[in-house]
DNA sequence: TATTGACCTATTGTCGGACAATAAGTCAAT
DNA sequence: ATTGACTTATTGTCCGACAATAGGTCAATA
């Protein structure tokens, strides 16, 4: 038997990801701003001592967060996520732990109304004209199937936006990306529900205007409870993984 | 004024994206499993017919979302993204965003009722013995302010991961990392209010028990409430950014 | 004046080769 | 069954090179 003595596991860190780390805390700490230019690569591998090649593997690390963007094409520049950037790592971690149809319902479920809710005290004059301009488009495309489910899909963002919550539209990242494609997709095509989305979301732009948070969020949860019905009702299973679709 | 042509903005992705998404699509369609070995730099980039700089580009571009990671700190192996992993990124993002405790509260309040009431028709035997040993560790450290911190932090955690919901558990997954860790401290250190934690923790752990999910939903939003007012009492203004803390 | 063109420069993208460090495998010795 | 010595495969890092191109400057042109 092994005396017990336990040394903690040495961490030696490839020289990229320390450089990778250096840079992330530099730019999170403020020390290079949103919008500047990064320094040349060439320009960083003198200051860390190391060389190009290490220097872009370290860029490629944080370049996929959604931390570093570029300007123009070539020069790297600092940028703020976007939620999609972000949205689509979350997605591929989703799609790996073959999340189902059930799962993210009950997320949506979490969130949807939640946003509903908030965005009657926070909506801008500019977030209510974006979502009742949202809703003339609905009801004009609402035989065409494809531009249906892209104004659904563009009504949940937009009142996710109208929250001007941060952490709020991230966690409903997924919901955009994956849910409400693929499965309102399915609904759309098999049900036609034009109609009664037209109608779930004017209820709700009404509530938000007449600024009644508890009619919003009731509303929401309707139109959740309803798709989950459309859900059911079509072919594809409700606890059924969510299918790869790039 | 120019003709009303519109040619599509051409995409030319340099050589390191295309080989990073055609790796991630083999990962996600399944044609590379969760847990087999990738092919070797040099075997990669024989196949792609680029250099091995490249594919190492390619290669960091999806360490970073948790898609890869190493078996032995040597060959790498395709892995299911761990919540903290992505966790990661997602706080980065939020921190860049200076995203506010009242913003994560909001969405804490949207998920952690709901995980709870979700618990109790979810959480095995093993999961409730988890939030059992959990609760005797809180009663423990009770006046050890680090300590304490870390159990509360658990108990969310575990209660969420005894949802099975993955889309639930990455949603969430800044609260643990960002909200829960500076928020809480925070609390703790000034109003010391174990006591407090543990009734309720015990509220709701009793009501996942009973299958009770109105009463677990309705003790974690009382939780969550007193954790607000927690806030409110402290020195933090509850409309702050959260702060940087590496 | 505003567009075009020619030119130069800085920077990135990609290549190829090189070598050290180190996991992993093999086989013999204890 | 563990240790030790040896070999091999693979990653981490370095160097140097070059093509492609975005950006700037400045003159020529309409």
């Amino acid at each position: 038997m092994p005396k017990n003595i336990n040394f903690d596991k040495i961490a030696h860190q490839p020289a990229y990801r320390v450089v990778s780390e250096k840079i992330r805390n530099a730019i999170l700490s403020g020390e290079i701003k949103t919008g500047e230019l990064l320094p040349t690569e060439t320009d960083l591998a003198e200051q860390f001592g190391v060389t190009r090649s290490t220097i872009r593997e370290a860029i490629r690390l944080l370049e996929h967060g959604g931390i570093l963007g570029r300007a123009d094409r070539k020069r790297l520049v600092v940028t703020k996520p976007q939620t999609d950037a972000i949205g689509r790592s979350v997605s591929s971690a989703l799609l790996m732990h073959q999340v189902t149809y059930e799962e993210l319902w009950q997320v949506a479920m979490g969130l949807e109304p939640l946003a509903s809710k908030l965005a009657c005290t926070t909506a801008t004059k500019q977030d209510k004209q974006l979502l009742a301009a949202n809703l003339v488009l609905t009801r004009e495309v609402m035989n065409d199937h494809d531009a249906l489910l892209a104004a659904e899909i563009e009504f949940h963002d937009l009142l996710a936006k109208a929250t001007h919550n941060s952490a709020l539209l991230l966690a409903r990242a997924p919901l955009n990306e994956l849910f409400y494609p693929v499965a309102w997709g399915e609904i759309i095509r098999a049900l036609s529900p034009g109609e009664r989305i037209l109608v779930a979301h004017e209820h709700i732009y009404a509530a938000i205007c007449d600024n009644n948070p508890d009619k919003a969020e009731e509303w929401m949860k309707k139109h959740m409870v309803d798709f989950r019905r459309g859900i059911e009702m079509g072919n594809l299973g409700f606890d059924q993984p969510v299918p790869v679709t790039p």
